[in-house]
DNA sequence: CCCGGAACCTGAAGGC
DNA sequence: TGCCTTCAGGTTCCGG
């Protein structure tokens, strides 16, 4: 599932790639992904825009064009973004493309997605779309001072709070169990009981598991792939993630899997503990 | 306003 | 083998 971490890989991947380029055409076979606007529209003011700059906020991606638009695509669950040349199939040829977006130099980014939960808009300000995010985790002015006070306003579950995109943007399923395994918390601690020293912690580790997973180009669980079709590393990288019954890497005890809303948790029951006060650090660094 | 759960969607996986 | 049910989990919506 794409989050933070394998959203910025596509962004690296297609930036030196297609930044620049113009867009030719497009072609939607599922109409219900274009949110914000109709099929019509993006044939209408999409052709003839040049790419001006790929970035990500989020989970979102973003081409800001030379109009001032912005086309802001989200691959959700099991959105996949290709680049192919014209005419030429993929080694690896997908039944479930959505979209085509065709580029002046022959190149064709191909939006690829079996449960069609993704969307694509084009849209006049970025902030129709991404303005209620919360902070990036890698801005500045994301420190574990904000991160505390952005907890203190939930007590729902630190695992489901992670995965608000209001709180912080990016982190999902994967990662929040990721990022509460290197701290040392429990994921159903409610997220406003939290100890200075815990949310010091869980801030670290989410800018750490989150940078190593970038470097592993994301996790491959699922539909997942990079625009080249390469699949990431990260997942043989995880210590929680989707690793029920695997015994945990630090301490051999077997990892748990819990639903916390619904969403599967995975998690060390002993690197993990219930109470604040009985948490050690027993590891500092991936 | 806050919280929890359902809906969206469809292939994969597991049970019988 | 094959049918059926359940599961996956990002986001939005809805009801309490």
């Amino acid at each position: 599932m794409p989050e933070l971490p394998e959203v910025e890989t596509i962004v690296n991947d297609l930036r030196p790639r297609i930044e620049g380029r113009r867009f030719t055409g497009v072609s939607v076979y599922c109409p219900e992904m274009v949110h914000k606007s109709s099929v019509a529209e993006l044939k209408r003011r999409l052709p003839g825009q040049v790419i001006k700059k790929i970035a990500r906020r989020g989970k979102y991606l973003i081409f800001r064009l030379t109009s001032g638009e912005a086309l802001i695509l989200h691959l959700r669950m099991t959105g996949s973004l290709r680049l192919s040349q014209k005419g030429k199939p993929l080694a690896e040829p997908s039944p479930y493309v959505r979209a085509v977006f065709s580029l002046d130099n022959g190149t064709e980014l191909l939006f690829t997605d079996r449960r069609k939960l993704g969307t694509i808009s084009l849209v006049k300000d970025e902030s129709e779309e991404i303005g209620k995010l919360g902070p990036e985790p890698f801005d500045t002015s994301f420190t574990p001072k904000a991160l505390a006070e952005r907890l203190s306003k939930h007590k729902a579950p630190i695992k489901a709070v992670l995965c608000d995109q209001e709180v912080i943007a990016g982190i999902g399923n994967m990662y929040a169990d990721e990022a509460l395994f290197f701290s040392g918390i429990h994921p159903l601690r409610a997220a406003n009981s939290l100890s200075d020293v815990e949310i010091k912690r869980l801030h670290k580790a989410i800018r750490e598991v989150l940078t190593k997973a970038i470097g592993n180009g994301g996790a491959s669980i699922s539909d997942y792939r990079r625009p080249t079709g390469e699949k990431g590393s990260q997942q043989y990288d995880f210590y929680a993630a989707h690793r029920g019954g695997q015994t945990c890497k630090v301490c051999t005890t077997p990892i748990e899997r819990i639903a916390v809303r619904n969403r599967g948790t995975y998690f060390c029951p002993k690197c993990q503990k219930d109470a604040a006060e009985t948490t050690q650090i027993r590891f500092s660094s991936l």
